[in-house]
DNA sequence: AAGGGCTGTCATCAT
DNA sequence: CGATGATGACAGCCC
């Protein structure tokens, strides 16, 4: 080939990084608010971005913004949208990578349908929904709008601030009642707890904590609030026996994938405790889902990290490599060509199959191993699935800590406050040591439930419980002592809650009221400073009628009936007959007859000076004058002087 | 050592 | 009638 001829071929070069870095730049733009033009509200939030962003990712967007938009313009979105369901969507777009839980996942897909979030709606929520809020596999229960948005809203109303406490407790709650009743040695006690459905997400979610202003409480929840949240994970694993791999996203994505559906899901545990999606969604299939009880570990951690399925439903070997890792990374995204694949890609495919192969060579498959103790709770994960990074990712440390509630966590656990650590059964007054006493308890009677069960079920599912369970006497006082004390130390948080948030309102309700009586105070010194300066000119304009037409004093007493008794004529009337009313200069010493209104700047004077002491009304302004002095002096401008003058000067012209 | 704050628990009432 | 929630009162612990 000639060095002519190859000069007439074109040649492409095709990054396949270009548009991550791309978004990646401008999502760092975002985040330094550079080169931003718009501004979004959603509810009281407001976040800055990219209108092209936007527009290329909402329908929504795309319509209300054009190039002739202006820079800067202000968005305030619609009612349904909330802040909490869109910045998701905003870190979505900027991302491509949707970060949700179970408990917004609603808020979320509510908002993306408002906002005409493409790629979203259908391929996303349509499908996952389903397999979040419905254990039974019955799709009637699946909300088609989040009825949580109400839930969420009043919620937000009710508690004003929701920290980060909240929604380790909120996550909590959330996940409570999802779990499946776990009897790994005893197959006859079926588990019956469905994953709760949204209205009971709702409502166990007003549920949440209300310790944020209790600073002890929050001190304690900082040492232990990840912990306990990572053990709230664990509780909540469904170990279920009559899980199959239907049930696991991953697989139904691993088959989507092959079809229409494009985008991947990731269970990854974040900081910010998103871990409602892991238990329950992500269980872990040491092999073909055949039903052996599920359990989050490096694998699946793996699996789900790179958006991967079930690589042995997909009939791979485990020790495939990275080649096969790879195929199965891009197999999953079958709208990515292969040329497109990144060393990041590749690297993390590596990875991820090193920890496969060496977690499942640990005897259990995949770093489980049978917990020794007698209880309830039988597994937990080797070290070394611990130290898979991906496990590291989904709080491995909680899954250690899941061998039955506290019970022989406090052997050194850190994740416990020390006091725990030791024998002292009498001392169980912190939150902490009462829980921690209630867990001791549940293992001490033996109990094949967790204080979480025992505490979380509604009153239904637990007395059905209770009756699978055959307790002895004793076991079910205990179980019902837990619950009692359970839920009323939970009530006494809520009320102090309630009492401190009525405190804190009143306050602010006081603060209000004091910079509304300042405002109304300045308000009407400025008014009577007006009334005074109206009197005056109108005084003014009195006098010199007066002085040009030379009334005499019965014609000023015929005047004066056509006036109001607080005007300045009065003065001049009750000043001596004998004095010329442009001698009674000194107006303010004039008081008439009774009824009179005094002149203006000395009850003004009375006024502000009460006012500013004793904060009353301002008499001045606000009593109303016996006759027919006008209400607003300001009125009177000099239109109105001039119309009286000429009244006053024809009534003058008839009597003489 | 005293006192205030925080928390759990109990008793009681209402639902 | 029992379960549950709210709340006042009390006690114990911590700072």
């Amino acid at each position: 080939m000639s060095m002519e001829s190859s000069k007439l071929f074109k040649f492409t070069f095709q990054s396949s990084v270009h548009s991550s870095y791309v978004l990646q730049c401008l999502n760092e733009q975002r985040k330094k608010d550079l080169l931003c033009d718009v501004t979004i509200v959603a509810e009281t939030q407001s976040f800055r971005a990219h209108r092209a962003v936007l527009a290329s990712c909402s329908d929504y967007f795309s319509a209300r913004v054009s190039s002739h938009t202006p820079e800067g313009i202000v968005i305030n979105l619609p009612d349904e949208v909330t802040s909490e369901g869109f910045e998701p969507l905003l870190d979505f777009a900027y991302t491509s990578k949707l970060i949700f839980t179970k408990e917004n996942v609603l808020e979320i897909r509510n908002c993306a349908s408002v906002l005409g979030f493409k790629n979203l709606d259908k391929a996303c929520f349509d499908f996952l929904l389903p397999k979040f809020f419905d254990s039974s596999k019955s799709t009637s229960k699946v909300p088609k709008k989040c009825c949580k948005t109400k839930c969420c809203k009043s919620r937000r109303v009710e508690l004003s601030s929701i920290n980060k406490d909240d929604a380790i407790d909120e996550d909590k709650s959330l996940l409570q009642p999802s779990q499946p009743q776990v009897k790994a040695k005893e197959p006859s006690c079926p588990p019956s707890v469905a994953i709760e459905d949204v209205a009971k997400s709702c409502y166990s979610g007003k549920d949440t904590d209300y310790s944020f202003l209790c600073p002890k409480y929050r001190k304690f929840q900082i040492a232990c609030g990840k912990e306990r949240s990572c053990l709230d994970v664990c509780d909540s694993t469904p170990m279920s026996l009559d899980k199959t791999d239907d049930d696991c996203p991953l697989n139904y994505l691993s088959r989507s994938s092959n079809g229409d559906c494009k985008e991947t899901f990731s269970c990854n545990k974040t900081d910010e405790d998103e871990d409602s999606l892991l238990p329950e969604f992500c269980p872990l299939n040491p092999g073909p889902c055949t039903g052996q009880p599920s359990f989050p570990t490096g694998n699946e951690s793996a699996h789900s990290i790179c958006d991967s399925g079930d690589l042995s439903n997909r009939g791979m070997s485990p020790r495939s490599g990275i080649d096969d890792a790879e195929r199965t990374y891009m197999d999953l995204r079958d709208d990515q060509s292969s040329e497109q694949r990144s060393t990041e890609e590749i690297e993390v495919a590596k990875q991820l199959t090193f920890w496969q192969d060496s977690c499942q060579a640990s005897p259990s498959g995949l770093g489980l191993v049978e917990k020794p103790s007698n209880c309830p709770k039988n597994w937990y994960l080797d070290s070394r699935a611990l130290d898979c990074p991906f496990m590291q990712r989904f709080g491995a440390e909680g899954a250690q800590l899941h061998d039955g509630e506290g019970g022989s966590t406090s052997q050194g656990s850190p994740y416990l406050p020390s006091n725990q650590s030791g024998e002292d059964s009498d001392s169980f007054d912190t939150e902490g040591d009462s829980e921690s006493y209630s867990s001791e308890r549940v293992c001490e009677m033996e109990l094949p439930l967790s204080v979480d069960q025992i505490v979380s079920l509604s009153r239904n599912d637990f007395q059905q419980m209770l009756k699978q369970q055959c307790l002895t006497r004793e076991q079910l006082d205990v179980v019902h002592d837990i619950r009692r004390r359970s839920k009323n130390r939970i009530a006494a948080r809520r009320c102090r809650k309630r009492k401190l948030d009525c405190i804190h309102n009143l306050e602010c309700e006081i603060e209000k009221l004091r910079s509304e009586r300042e405002k109304l105070t300045v308000e009407r010194i400025k008014l009577n400073q007006m009334q005074l300066k109206t009197w005056q000119s109108y005084s003014g304009l009195y006098e010199r009628v007066c002085a040009e037409a030379s009334l005499k004093p019965e014609q000023l007493q015929v005047l004066a009936k056509y006036s109001s008794p607080d005007c300045p004529l009065s003065a001049f009337l009750c000043s001596s007959p004998d004095s010329h009313p442009a001698q009674a200069s000194d107006l303010s010493t004039h008081t008439c007859r009774s009824g009179a209104k005094p002149p203006v700047h000395s009850s003004m004077e009375n006024t502000v000076a009460q006012s500013s002491s004793q904060n009353l009304l301002p008499l001045g302004v606000v009593e109303a004058p016996p006759h027919t002095c006008p209400p607003d002096a300001s009125a009177f401008d000099k239109t109105e002087c001039r119309s009286m003058v000429k009244l006053s000067t024809d009534l003058l012209g008839q009597q003489v």
